[in-house]
RNA sequence: GGCGGGGUAGCUCAGUGGUAGAGCAGAGGAAUCAUAAUCCUUUGGUCGGGGGUUCAAAUCCCUCCCUCGCUACCA
């Protein structure tokens, strides 16, 4: 039986500056995601990267006095070094700046110009050259001496016409429409598809897509003092990552429509009426799922360098490691929606949920195993009622439970019933008392033991998208073979064989312990 | 201004007509296998304000207040 293909992507990272928190979040996102999937059945392609041109990049690079493609080198670098500690398992890392990228661009853009969707005209607006950006008349206000500024930024804007190719989004618009209705979980969460639709309502300009005042982008084919706008550029990194168009390794084909592209809140326009509008053009079948996530917040606030209120993917992993910090955004925060984080919230929860909950089961069941089943499986009696439910209850009710989570991307939700679960487990323990029994009725000792020895089991699978490595651990201390670890193996069919040696316990999850209780009030 | 979300226990949130819920935090107790972890019990809310419909409203209607998002060419 062939594997269902399923194609995830993140957004790609603009490199005017290294990675910060938001750009980890998303892209841990997509990993649980993508790991969930592999481990589920699923031929997974998983995409991330870097989005590499346009104005910003250069002028970044020109104050560096460097090349943009130098500076543009040197921030990339960063992304790639994040996907390596935030243990993430992209299947390639997509750079725009990549030549197979420029020319699936300037193909795509022939395309787009063989179909009549691309023409040449000016584009005219208040522009301000301190900062290099078109304003709309709303955003302007008259000073004293008369002169047309910028309302927010306060700086003179003068009249500009610039010669511009234009691609003919106007005419989407009722595409667009119908392909909202017809697809309502097109754009994730609904709340952001009902902003999309009522732009889409308002009515659609064309969009402006080549740039005469730089020249850092990939050129218009035919037209070399025009480089493309940088999004046209952009998007088209979802395709061309797939070896669009000639498809030379056959990833286009297998994986192509994309089955959720994961981004930001902030770019759901481009994702959601640009991209469909581009892809309709070019007569590809359009993605499946557009889903924007929220931003973190720290104390209701941006983070942001003026406030001193950053928490950094460094940071974070230097202070909890990869496994808790990945659990802690993910546990943390309803994704797609904005969430609060800051360092005593997450030391709480990774704290409570994954030292003393989850980590401390573990240890406390396999030491007990260890010290009186001989370091061995042990064998277990006749099942009681209260056996029963919660091996069921950590075997297929909590699979359900979680890939209906996942359906819907919450990782926080489907962390919850994995929680509930340890709990379960914790309860369990406690009120069956191994350590009681272990004087009273060994026999019945060993089956409580095996029981919890299986729940611990299913949920070091149901871990793996999480915390990778910790769940690894999990599943090496009770002794289960690496090719039993997918999804299939939860429940009761694949359960562990009484007798199979185990090695001594260790501790998974440790607490965090802040030696410097100051540190933690200056982000809290 | 227009459109659309929200406002429920200290915190994060669930709950769309029928006696107010969960997790965390707080309090008390139990247990001692374990990472001083765990388990049980429990305090706590006039469900943003006011008005209305109804036998009955957090839930429906009106109004007001507050808050957040979107309202195109930086990405």
């Amino acid at each position: 039986m062939t594997k269902q293909p399923f194609y995830i992507t993140t957004a790609i990272s603009y490199v005017n500056a290294p990675p910060h928190l938001g750009h980890a979040y998303e892209v841990i996102g997509a990993d649980v995601m993508a790991r969930f999937k592999r481990l589920d059945g699923f031929d997974v392609y998983f995409l991330t990267g870097t989005d590499e041109h346009g104005q910003k990049v250069q002028k970044m690079a020109e104050t560096k006095g460097k090349s943009p493609q130098q500076f543009a080198d040197e921030i990339a670098a960063t992304f790639i070094d994040q996907t390596k500690y935030l243990n993430i398992s992209n299947d390639q890392f997509i750079r725009t700046t990549q030549d197979d990228h420029k020319k699936a661009s300037q193909h795509a853009w022939r395309e787009l110009q063989s179909r009549g969707d691309i023409y040449l005209n000016k584009y005219a607006g208040w522009y301000s050259v301190r900062d290099e950006a078109y304003y709309g008349e709303d955003e302007l206000s008259t000073r004293e001496d008369g002169k047309k500024i910028c309302t927010a930024t306060g700086t003179e804007v003068e009249w500009i016409e610039e010669e511009s190719y234009f691609f003919k989004l106007s005419a989407y618009e009722q595409k667009l429409l119908d392909l909202y209705e017809n697809h309502p979980d097109f754009i994730q969460p609904a709340f952001r598809r009902n902003e999309v639709v009522s732009f889409v309502k308002q009515g659609l300009k064309d969009l402006s897509i080549s740039r005469t005042s730089f020249n850092w982008g990939i050129p218009v084919p035919g037209d070399e003092k025009h480089v493309m706008y940088v999004w046209i550029d952009a998007l088209l990194n979802y395709i061309s990552a797939l070896g669009y168009p000639e498809d030379k390794n056959g990833l286009f084909k297998k994986y192509w429509p994309c089955d959720v592209h994961l981004i930001g809140k902030d770019i759901v326009r481009f994702h959601a009426i640009y991209w469909p509008a581009i892809l309709m053009s070019l007569e590809i079948p359009l993605p499946k799922r557009v889903f924007g996530h929220g931003f973190l917040l720290t104390g209701g606030n941006k983070m942001s360098k003026s406030l001193g209120n950053v928490i950094s993917p460094q940071n974070l992993v230097e202070k909890f490691g990869a496994d808790a910090s990945r659990y802690a955004l993910m546990r943390e925060v309803t994704f797609g929606q904005d969430g609060d984080i800051s360092w005593p919230l997450m030391t709480a929860r990774i704290n409570a949920e994954l030292a003393n909950n989850i980590g401390n089961l573990v240890q406390r069941t396999l030491s007990q195993i260890n010290k009186n089943c001989d370091g061995k499986v042990p064998q277990p009696g006749i099942l009681e009622d209260v056996d029963h439910a919660l091996l069921n209850h950590a075997g297929q009710e909590m699979l359900i439970a979680v890939r209906g989570e996942f359906e819907k991307l919450q990782f926080s939700r489907a962390l919850e019933e994995i929680v509930r679960v340890a709990n379960a487990a914790n309860a369990y323990i406690d009120e069956q008392a191994p350590w009681t029994l272990k004087k009273t009725d060994t026999a019945r000792m060993q089956t409580v033991l095996y029981v919890l020895a299986e729940t611990i089991r299913n949920l070091g699978l149901i871990l793996q998208p999480f915390v990778p490595v910790a769940a690894h651990r999990i599943l090496d201390q009770v002794a289960v073979p690496a090719d039993a670890r997918d999804f299939v193996h939860i429940g009761t069919q694949h359960a562990l064989q009484a007798g199979a040696e185990l090695p001594k316990p260790e501790g998974v999850f440790p607490r965090i312990v802040d030696e410097e209780p100051a540190a933690q009030e200056k982000t809290a």
